[in-house]
DNA sequence: TGTTTTAGCTTTGTATTGCAAAGTGCTTTT
DNA sequence: AAAAGCACTTTGCAATACAAAGCTAAAACA
């Protein structure tokens, strides 16, 4: 009935939403392929990730590119599973609209 | 590139994207209607609606059943140009991930 | 060796938004 | 006459978004 009921409150946030969708294809992204991907200024970017990060839908990874800090996100099975919930209401409400 | 470029910001707000979706598959609905479908407060409602006609996406008839009051709303062309662009954006993005 | 740049943040400040609650005016129902 | 419903507007607060600035450590450059 209410086509809006399954969204998840997280993913309405349009950044947070494209980080997502690019740690679905991509097993781990940097924080500086991100921030050029989505068009965000780090700042912004960093709070997002934050959120994602305290909801238990990202992992992150400090690591090194030979000596060079190199720190990766990537998506954990609790961010799948909400993701592919929200994707799912999503086409549940676009189907609705036909 | 930028998964999520195409989004039209107004549509980011589950309300008025519930709003939207309802109007798609019904001609008109009046007020109190759509607030029993989405589940918010009328306030809240009254301005979600309120943002959608300002930006041209909803007109409004303000008639009577008998003699009582019966507001109806309804998508614009414009409303529904926009929102279908903005459900291909949602699409193209859901592909994305795939 | 000193200076600048880059990566990845945190902090700060402001502006916008979301929302509930209360108030309003008109009408209908009881 | 009183209560309730409709369709709002207003008020006020809390959460959010975002840019900009600051910050640390390492790297690249001169």
């Amino acid at each position: 009935m209410n086509p809006i009921g399954n969204l998840n409150k997280i993913f309405e946030s349009r950044i947070r939403l494209g980080v997502m969708s690019i740690l679905m294809v991509n097993e781990e992204v940097n924080f500086n392929d991100l921030k050029q991907m989505l068009e965000v200024t780090d700042g912004n970017l960093a709070s997002h990730l934050n959120t994602l990060e305290e909801n238990g839908y990202l992992k992150v990874h400090k690591g090194f590119i030979g000596r060079k800090t190199n720190t990766t996100y990537a998506i954990t099975p609790a961010g799948e599973k909400a993701f592919k919930g929200h994707l799912a209401a999503l086409e549940h409400m676009i189907k609705f609209t036909r």
